[in-house]
RNA sequence: AGGCGUGUAGCUCAGUGGUAGAGCACUUCCUUGACAUGGAAGUGGUCGCUGGUUCGAUCCCAGUCACGCCUACCA
């Protein structure tokens, strides 16, 4: 009969051949002997169903010895296992004579060579199949048995798997726990020994007989040997020592004084949250669960934090063994290309994998990496540390970031200049005094750090990092300072001091809340703002993180700010698209301005014509006409400004028009949904006045467009 | 093969059952006394594909394609 084989030499070890149980072609073969070429030997043709019919012949030789599923088909027959192998994959004396001692590709070389002298190779074909290698030698791995050292893993497990299901631990995001599940579901039996020079060695100990003494240490074996034998008798230690996750499995303990019971273990144990990669949930953290079960009847931590892994610019996880890991000193002090390929290339375990680490660094860093930031990295990170389980590192992030610091740098620079050029800021500042931006940067703060306090409770350091990221830039620096400029220029001391006071509270309180993530900068400049702010300390270390004052958000203030801004908004708007020169003062006319309109407009003139950069502005009379102007809408106020010199008609009229089209665009849909019967009907009450309060918006906006585009092509 | 996951702007990534977001990059204008590592205004996406549920799907469900990870294995 034929069989079909990747590993002709293995037919050497073989002690059976295996058909399918229903397999017709063969079923008067079963129980009958048949006779092993290149040997004396006769064995059995057996039946397994784990053989496919279709596949190959649908006979398969059963080599138990060396191939994992032969050794289980020959635990169920009984078969012999025949080791064919040296340690060193040589053949040993069980195989022929002549074969002996060859190593096994020489051997398999042979082998065939030799069956086809005698006309037994039906023929050859190409097959394609994964060759299980070594990660670190690349050398083909050869199924082999040895005695190992196993831990019955079930009774382990049981408990470690309820402590994830009754909620006992929690891993965040929680999606970990099927991964989990699915892993302790299929847990096998434990190999931990390891035939490796470091490590803790296996307790046990072995007399001449063989027997087997497990023990503490060399005086208990002893005892245990004397015990059994009557006799002292030389014993020898095992030479292996332990898989290093049976050894980290220990850890949370072990490294708090564990078997003595000390009062770092009873305060520290079991922590509050591990922080982790996935891809040693199964590895490490299953097993401190299961050991922090059994040796201190507790689980080991109470959550599980499980982040992303950082990947290069191939997406591959960036490992010490792949070469591709980036120090991050490296980016700290800025590094060229030629020595970061050197220090990647060089000393490699597999030179092999010199090129692809060469291809895929000049990829991802064409010119090296120039120097950023500790401060920028760190907030980069946090930045990243989405839920997401990949990384992929890009460089301008970083960048993006760097330049952060220096917002927040030069933002303190204002902050300290503005100071010193008045007097005690630290001095109390009445409420009153606080204008609607004091208090809007106040409520702005409030809420952020709100914000950043849900983010960090839920893990969500990304969240965290861009709450703080959006408030310093967007509230504070271009906003908040911008505004505090016409104040403290101004004549009024009592508002100039009231300021002073909120730059510098502001900006102290943001500091505690940005420290964690960027410690260093931070630290520095709250050396010379707290005092000033009257929170002197050591070090911001040491500062007490910010309270949200949920009873400074003011949903007034930030509801005005946002018509103040939208006016801004409004005028640089025509400003950018017309290309006027930021230095050129505009006129301005308000024209169908409301009782609302009008009161903000005569109470916020100071920033109104300072960042929106006006010459002039008033509201129009009742039936005055306007000369040529263009426009921008604010609700129902339009904001005008005279052409005259400065705009060019037609390219109004088209900046309208495209505005207009956008609107028209919106309108229709709109419209489309609310004639849809199904939708007025079906669909929320709120949610269908929303959409009609947005197409009476939509239509009085597109209304105002049209009129201001035929005003212009008029001219 | 089983399990888990990803696919959103040129790149790296957030996000939501009700008109798509950020950073970087890009375009235009600007060296205004914190900052050109800056300011202002913009361009850019049929949210992998096909069906289904729904008044409505980028989001929910099913299928499909591509990619990734883990575990097991490949006569």
């Amino acid at each position: 009969i034929s069989v079909a084989t990747t590993r002709p030499e293995t037919l050497l070890g073989d002690s059976a051949v295996a058909v399918h149980p229903q397999d017709e072609r063969y079923a008067n073969l079963i129980g009958r002997r048949v006779q092993l070429p290149l040997t004396t030997r006769l064995i059995p043709v057996i039946a397994d169903s784990f053989v496919e019919r279709e596949f190959g012949s649908g006979v398969v030789k059963i080599t138990p010895a060396h191939d994992f599923n032969d050794y289980e088909v020959g635990q169920r027959h009984s078969l012999p296992l025949i080791n064919i192998f040296t340690p060193d994959a040589k053949l040993n004396e069980n195989a022929p004579g002549p074969l002996q001692g060859l190593d096994r590709f020489v051997a398999r070389r042979r082998v065939l060579e030799a069956l086809d002298a005698l006309g037994l190779i039906e023929r050859i074909d190409k097959h394609k199949l994964m060759v299980p290698r070594g990660d670190r030698s690349g050398a083909v791995i050869e199924p082999y048995l040895t005695d190992q050292w196993y831990v019955k893993i079930a009774p382990l497990a049981r408990p470690a798997l309820a402590a994830v299901q009754s909620g006992r631990i929690r891993f965040v995001p929680e999606n970990w726990n099927k991964t989990y599940y699915e892993w302790m579901h299929n847990i096998r039996d434990w190999c931990i020994s390891r035939q490796l020079w470091w490590g803790h060695q296996i307790p046990a100990w072995y007399d001449e007989l063989g027997n087997i003494y497990v023990a503490r240490d060399a005086a208990a074996a002893k005892a245990q040997a004397l015990a059994k034998r009557g006799v002292e008798v030389l014993l020898t230690r095992d030479a292996d020592v332990l898989d290093t996750w049976f050894s980290s499995a220990l850890w949370p303990f072990s490294t708090l004084g564990w078997p003595r019971q000390t009062s770092e273990l009873q305060r520290f144990y079991p922590g509050s949250v591990l922080v982790t990669g996935f891809d040693i949930i199964f590895f490490w953290v299953a097993r401190m669960i299961m050991f922090g079960l059994k040796f201190m009847g507790d689980v080991p931590f109470r959550e599980v934090y499980v982040h992303g892994l950082v990947r290069d610019a191939e997406g591959q996880k960036m490992s010490k063994s792949r070469g591709n890991v980036i120090d991050p000193l490296d980016i700290v002090d800025g590094i060229t290309l030629d020595a970061l390929l050197a220090k990647r290339t060089t000393g490699l375990m597999q030179p092999k994998m010199a090129p692809a680490i060469e291809k895929a660094t000049r990829k991802q860093f064409p010119e090296g990496i120039e120097s950023y930031g500790t401060d920028a990295l760190r907030f980069t990170f946090a930045a990243l540390a989405t839920q997401s389980r990949d990384i992929r590192f890009d460089m301008g992030r970083v960048g993006g970031y760097r330049n952060f610091c220096n917002k927040l740098w030069n933002a303190s620079r204002f902050v300290m200049m503005m100071v010193a050029e008045g007097q005690i800021a630290s001095s109390q500042v009445p409420a009153q005094h606080r204008s609607i931006t004091d208090r809007w940067i106040h409520s702005r703060l409030a809420g952020t750090i709100r914000k950043v306090d849900e983010a960090v409770a839920s893990y969500r350091f990304d969240f965290a990092a861009t709450a703080l990221y959006e408030f310093t830039w967007y509230d504070f620096c271009d906003w908040y300072l911008e505004f505090s400029k016409p104040v403290l220029q101004s004549d009024d001391a009592a508002a100039a001091a009231a300021t002073r006071r909120t730059l510098l509270d502001v900006l102290e309180t943001l500091l505690r809340a940005l420290h964690p993530i960027m410690p260093f900068i931070t630290e520095e400049i709250w050396q010379k703002v707290a005092p000033l702010a009257g929170r002197a300390g050591p070090s911001l270390m040491l500062a007490s993180w910010p309270k949200a004052p949920l009873e400074l958000i003011d949903a007034a203030a930030e509801s005005e700010l946002d018509w103040i801004k939208a006016f801004i908004l409004g005028v640089r708007q025509i400003r950018g698209e017309m290309d006027i020169s930021p230095s050129r003062k505009l006129p301005l006319l308000l024209r169908n301005a409301s009782g609302t309109d009008g009161d903000y407009f005569a109470r916020h003139q100071l920033y109104l014509e300072r960042l929106a950069g006006l010459e002039t502005a008033r509201i129009m009379t009742p039936g005055e006409q306007a000369p040529p102007c263009a426009s921008a809408l604010l609700g129902e106020l339009q904001l005008l400004v005279p052409m005259a010199g400065i705009i060019d008609p037609a390219a109004e009229a088209e900046r309208l028009s495209k505005r207009l089209a956008k609107i028209e665009q919106d309108l229709a849909k709109t419209r489309a949904k609310l004639e849809n019967e199904n939708f007025v009907r079906n669909a929320p009450p709120e949610i269908v006045n929303t959409e009609r309060e947005r197409i009476a918006q939509l239509d009085r906006t597109a209304t105002s467009l049209r009129q201001q585009i035929e005003a212009v092509r008029k001219l």
